[in-house]
RNA sequence: GGGAGUAUAGCUCAGCUGGUUCAGAGCACCUGCCUUACAAGCAGGGGGUCACAAGUUCGAACCUUGUUACUCCCACCA
C-alpha cells in the first residue's frame, strides 16, 4: 500500500469523528466502572467558537480521553447557556431589522421569535467543537432553558424563597440603560476614563452673594440633589453648619448635613448628595432620612423631575447643563479629571446606579460553606493561587441580585395579589392555593394573580449545571446523579471564578451537601503575540476553524497545549500550530518507515535489535512515570512535551534508527512485531492530545485486527519498573555516538566514511554493536594506553580516540584540549575550596560531601589525561 | 486605595524539600547535509550577572528584607 509522504489531516479527521459517533464511543451510561465526569462550561448559545473555547475544550478533551483509556466510565456533558442579556439583545436586533419593535410584541410573541432564533442560529458552537475532536456525549446535550433545567431553576427559586434565602427589596442596583435591566455587581466593569470635574456654586440661603462650592463629575444630577454634606471636623466649612443652600438652576433649597464620610481633602470638602443616583449618596440618604428624587427614565434620559431637560439623554443633558450653569454664573471652574466609571459587561454602556425593586439571594451563610470546602482542599484549584482570589471575594460577598428586566430567561415564579402581597410557587395553580391559604378571600381565581415580569439572572441557571444536567434537582435520588456526581474536573477561565465556580460550589453544598467537582483547572487567557486580549474589535483573533483547516485539529490542539500551563496566559501565535502539524507529519513518516519493512521469519533477532527493543520499552516506562506525575499535578503541557520527546527523539531518532535494516533488507519478525507494539503504545500515550492522527496510525499499523475497534478505548500504557543501570549504560553509549558524530561534523568528514573508535580502559560493551551502527564505526577497540595521531574526546573520565587517516591539525587540537583543561582546573579549584572549608565538611550531609570528593577525583583524573594528551601532541 | 502573582536563553516556559538532572527544555537562530520514512527532515553547534540590592548560610535561581518593572483581582473620593 502506498502511503502519502505528507500527512493530510483533512482526509482523516472527519472520517474518524463520524466513526466514533457511529460506534457511540462518546456515550456513557452508569455502570460498575468508576465514573469520570466533566460538565462543559456552557458557552453562550449565540456564541461562535473562539480561541478561548479552543484551549478550554482541548484541555477537557485531553482529560476525558485519558480517563476513558484508564478504564473509567468517562462522561463529558455538553450544552449551551441561554445568556439572557446577550441573546435578548440579538433577538431584539433581528426584530428591528425586520421592522418589528420589541415593545409592540406581547411577551409570548417575543418568546416565540426568540425560540425560533435559538433553534436556527443557536448552538453553532457545539457543531464547531466536533471539528476540534471533542469527545462529548452529544446524546446528553442540554440547554440551560430546556424543560428539565427550567423546572430545576424554578424549584430552586421557590425552595430558597421558602427557606428565607431569597427576598425582594428596593435597593440601589447597577442599571444598564441600554439593555433596560439591572445587572449584578460582577457584571459591571470599571474602566478609567478621562472626564471633567465641575465646580458648582450653591448659594447660601439667607446670605445673599455668598455661596459654597461643590465639585462633581456629574452636574446633570443636581436635579436630584436633596442635601449638601460636609465633614463635621472640617474647619473651613464650619460656617455652613446648620445652613441651607440653593441648588443651582433648580432653585430647590436643601439642608447642609454633616457626616464623617466626606473627604475633607477632596475638592472643597462639600459634597452634593443625590440619593437616587449614587450608591454612597444613597447610604447617606438612608442615614440622614433624606428624600430621594429619581431624575432618570430607564433608558437613561431625564424624566419629568429633570424640568426643562426632561427627555434629554443623560450625556447630552450634562453638556447643556454645564452651558446653562456657565451662563448663569454658577460654574466656578472646570478641571480635567480621571476617574473610574462602571460599564455594563454586556452592552458596554455606562452603568447608572438606580433604585429599584429587585430579587436577591442572601449570601452570607451559603458563602461560608463554599469557602470552607476550598480552604480545606476538598476542592483543589490549579493553580492554587486562585484560592486567594476566591477567599477574598467570599469574605466580602454582598447579596446577589438575581432579577433581570428581560423576557428571555426563567420567569420569576412570584405572584402578586391585589393587596400587594406576594406568593411564590412553581406554578400559578400552586400559587393560587397558597394565596387562598395565606390570604383567604383576597383572590377569587388563579387568573387574578399577577406574575412578576422579571426573569432570573442566567447564572442562576448555570450555578445548578453540574446537578441539573443529571436531573438532580427534580429527582435528587436518581441513578444518574448518584453515579456521576460529584464531577471530577472543571476546566474554566479564571474570569468566571465568581460568576460561576463559586456559585456552583454554593449550589452543590445547598442541594447535594457535597462539592460539585474535585478539581478546578483554570486556563489562562488567550492573547495575541503582542499580549493583547483577543477581541472582535481588534480583529486579532484567528478563526479557529480556519486554523484547523490549515494545520489540522491535532496540530492546533498540540500547539495550544504546548504553550499553556495552567493559569498562565497564552500568547498565541499561529506559528505554534506549525509545531503540532510538523509533529503529526513526523509520526506519519515513522509509520511509512515501519510499514515499509518486510518481516522475515528466517531471520533470528540480533543481539543489537533485542537490546534496542529492551531499551525502548524501558525508556517508555521511564517517561510514563514522568507523564503520570504531570497528569497528577495537572501539568498538561509538560505531559505533552514529555510525550513529544519520547516519540520524536527516543523512538524516531534513536530506536527506529537502531533497528532499521539496510535498504531493501527484511527485518526479523520478532523485532518488527515488538516495534509495532511499541508504536501502538506510543499512539495510546499521545491519543488524548492528538486523537485523529493516532487513531489513523493505530489502525494502519495492524489493519488486520483493528476492524470495528478504536484506540479511544485501548488501555493507557502504565509505567513499570525498569533497570536503572541498563538505562545509564545506554546513556553512556549515546554519548559515545554523539561525540563521534560531533567529531565528524567539526572535521567535515562524510557520515559515509567509517571510523575506528579506541577506548582506553574498560567500558560497558554490551551496546558496542549499536554504537558501531549509529556512529558508523568499523570497530571499537579497547586499548590500555593513549593513542597517538588521533582525535580524542572524553566521556566522563573515559578517554576515547578516533584515529585519522589525514593529518590532524595539532595546534587546533592543543587549543581545544587546553580550553577544556583550563575549565576543568577552575572547576577543581571550586571543589577544593568547598572541601577545604571545615564548616562544609563538618556541616554538610555525608552524601553531599561524598559527591564533592567524587567530583574532585574525577576532575583530577581528567586533568591528568588532558595534560598527557597535550604533551603527546607537542 | 487594598490584595495577589510574575520577573531564568531571542520567544514560551521547567527548575519539587537550598547541595551533580543547577543553570535546563521546546521553538527560533547558526553550520553542514536533498544520507531512499520525513527539508513539515537529519547531524552538530552557539546563546543566560537566574530583574536589581542587601542579608541569612559552609553553600542561594531557590530562604528573608528592600527596590524596580509588568500582570491580574478587589474597592469606587463625589
Amino acid at each position: 500500500m502506498e502511503i502519502a509522504s505528507k500527512y493530510d489531516p483533512h482526509a482523516v479527521e472527519d472520517r474518524w469523528y463520524a466513526y466514533w459517533l457511529e460506534k457511540k464511543l462518546f456515550h456513557s451510561e452508569p455502570d460498575t466502572r468508576e465514573p469520570y465526569t466533566i460538565v462543559i462550561p456552557p458557552p453562550n448559545v449565540t456564541g461562535v467558537l473562539h480561541m478561548g473555547h479552543m484551549l478550554n475544550n482541548t484541555i477537557q478533551d485531553v482529560l476525558v480521553r485519558r480517563a476513558r483509556m484508564l478504564g473509567k466510565n468517562a462522561c463529558w456533558v455538553p450544552g449551551t447557556d441561554h445568556a439572557s442579556i446577550a441573546t435578548e439583545a440579538k433577538v431584539v436586533n433581528m426584530l428591528k431589522e425586520r421592522g418589528i419593535d420589541k415593545r409592540s410584541l406581547s411577551r409570548d410573541e417575543f418568546m416565540k421569535y426568540a425560540w425560533e432564533w435559538k433553534e436556527e442560529h443557536g448552538g453553532i458552537i457545539l457543531k464547531q467543537l466536533r471539528k476540534l475532536g471533542a469527545s462529548c456525549d452529544w446524546d446528553r446535550t442540554s440547554f440551560t432553558m430546556d424543560d428539565i433545567r427550567y423546572e430545576s431553576v424554578i424549584r430552586v427559586f421557590c425552595d430558597l424563597y421558602n427557606k428565607g434565602l431569597i427576598y425582594r427589596g428596593v435597593r440601589m442596583v447597577n442599571w444598564d440603560p441600554q439593555a433596560l435591566t439591572a445587572v449584578s455587581d460582577e457584571e459591571v466593569i470599571y474602566k478609567e476614563s478621562h472626564g471633567k470635574l465641575y465646580y458648582l456654586r450653591y448659594m447660601i440661603e439667607g446670605e445673599p452673594g455668598k455661596y459654597a462650592i461643590v465639585a462633581t463629575t456629574r452636574p446633570e444630577t443636581i436635579m436630584g440633589d436633596t442635601a449638601m454634606c460636609v465633614n463635621p471636623t472640617d474647619e473651613k466649612n464650619v460656617h455652613l453648619h446648620g445652613k441651607k443652600v440653593v441648588v443651582p438652576l433648580v432653585g430647590r433649597v436643601i439642608p447642609v448635613i454633616e457626616d464623617e464620610y466626606v473627604d475633607v481633602e477632596f475638592g472643597t470638602g462639600c459634597l452634593k448628595v443625590t440619593p437616587a443616583h449614587d450608591i454612597n449618596d444613597y447610604n447617606l440618604g438612608m442615614k440622614h432620612h433624606l428624600d430621594s428624587i429619581d431624575i432618570f427614565n430607564d433608558n437613561g434620559t431625564l424624566n419629568d423631575n429633570g424640568g426643562k431637560y426632561a427627555g434629554m439623554d443623560r450625556f447630552a443633558c450634562r453638556k447643556q447643563i454645564v452651558k446653562d450653569l456657565e451662563e448663569a454664573g454658577l460654574l466656578e471652574k472646570v478641571e480635567d479629571y480621571t476617574n473610574n466609571v462602571g460599564y455594563s459587561e454586556r452592552t458596554n454602556v455606562v452603568i447608572e446606579p438606580k433604585l429599584s425593586a429587585q430579587w436577591f439571594v442572601k449570601m452570607t451563610d451559603i458563602a461560608a460553606k463554599a469557602l470552607e470546602v476550598v480552604e480545606d482542599n476538598t476542592i483543589q484549584f490549579h493553580p492554587e493561587k486562585f484560592k486567594n482570589t476566591y477567599r477574598h471575594w467570599l469574605e466580602n460577598i454582598k447579596d446577589w441580585c438575581i432579577s433581570r428586566q428581560l423576557w428571555w430567561g426563567q420567569r420569576i415564579p412570584a405572584y402578586y395579589l391585589p393587596n400587594k402581597e406576594v406568593v411564590v410557587a412553581p406554578t400559578r395553580e400552586e400559587a393560587y392555593k397558597i394565596a387562598c391559604e395565606k390570604f383567604p378571600g383576597v383572590v377569587a381565581s388563579a387568573d387574578q394573580l399577577v406574575q412578576d415580569e422579571d426573569v432570573l439572572d442566567t447564572w442562576f441557571s448555570s450555578w445548578l449545571w453540574p446537578i441539573s444536567l443529571f436531573d438532580g434537582i427534580r429527582n435528587p435520588d436518581n441513578e444518574e446523579i448518584r453515579y456521576y456526581y460529584p464531577t471530577n474536573d472543571l476546566v474554566t477561565a479564571p474570569d468566571i471564578i465568581f460568576f460561576w465556580v463559586a456559585r456552583m460550589i454554593m449550589a452543590g453544598e445547598e442541594y447535594r451537601h457535597e462539592v460539585p467537582f474535585k478539581h478546578v483547572y483554570f486556563t489562562g487567557i488567550v492573547r495575541d503575540k503582542l499580549g493583547r486580549k483577543m477581541s472582535k474589535s481588534l480583529g486579532n483573533s484567528p478563526d479557529p476553524i480556519m486554523l484547523i483547516e490549515k494545520y489540522g485539529a491535532d496540530g492546533v490542539r498540540m500547539g495550544m497545549l504546548l504553550t499553556a500551563p495552567a493559569g498562565n496566559d497564552l500568547p498565541f501565535d499561529e506559528s505554534i500550530c506549525e509545531q503540532g502539524r510538523n509533529f503529526a507529519n513526523k509520526i506519519w513518516n515513522a509509520l511509512r518507515l515501519v510499514k515499509g519493512w518486510e518481516p522475515s521469519t528466517d531471520l533470528k533477532q540480533s543481539a543489537e535489535n533485542s537490546l534496542a527493543v529492551q531499551w525502548m520499552e524501558q525508556r517508555m516506562a521511564q517517561v510514563l512515570e514522568e507523564i503520570e506525575r504531570d497528569f497528577d499535578n495537572y501539568r498538561l503541557s509538560e505531559a505533552l512535551m514529555a510525550s513529544y520527546k519520547l516519540v520524536w527523539d527516543d523512538f524516531c531518532s534513536w530506536y527506529l534508527e537502531m533497528v532499521k535494516p539496510a535498504y531493501g533488507q527484511p527485518l526479523d519478525a520478532e523485532t518488527l512485531a515488538a516495534t509495532l507494539t511499541i508504536f501502538e503504545k506510543l499512539m495510546c500515550i499521545l491519543h488524548p492530545f492528538m486523537p485523529f492522527v493516532t487513531e489513523e496510525i493505530w489502525h494502519t499499523l495492524r489493519p488486520c485486527c483493528r476492524e470495528d475497534q478504536s484506540i479511544m478505548v485501548e488501555p493507557m500504557p502504565r509505567s513499570v519498573d525498569y533497570d536503572h543501570q541498563f538505562m545509564a549504560d545506554f546513556a553512556t553509549a549515546q554519548e559515545l555516538i554523539t561525540n563521534v558524530r560531533g567529531l565528524r561534523n567539526s572535521k567535515g568528514l562524510s557520515p559515509k566514511e567509517a571510523l575506528e573508535l579506541h577506548i582506553k580502559g574498560g567500558h560497558p560493551a554490551q551496546f558496542d554493536g549499536l554504537v558501531m551502527k549509529m556512529a558508523n564505526l568499523s570497530c571499537i577497540a579497547t586499548i590500555s594506553d593513549k593513542l597517538d595521531g588521533a582525535l580524542s574526546f572524553m566521556v566522563g573520565t573515559t578517554e576515547c580516540f578516533v584515529p585519522m587517516s589525514q593529518n590532524i591539525n595539532k595546534d587546533e587540537e592543543i587549543k581545544k584540549l587546553q580550553e577544556e583543561l583550563t575549565y576543568t582546573e577552575g572547576f577543581l579549584a571550586s571543589v577544593m575550596k568547598k572541601l577545604g572549608n571545615e564548616k562544609f565538611v563538618n556541616g554538610a550531609p555525608e552524601k553531599v560531601v561524598a559527591i564533592e570528593r567524587k567530583k574532585q577525583a574525577d576532575a583530577e583524573q581528567k586533568i591528568a589525561a588532558l595534560k598527557a594528551q597535550i604533551d603527546a601532541l607537542k
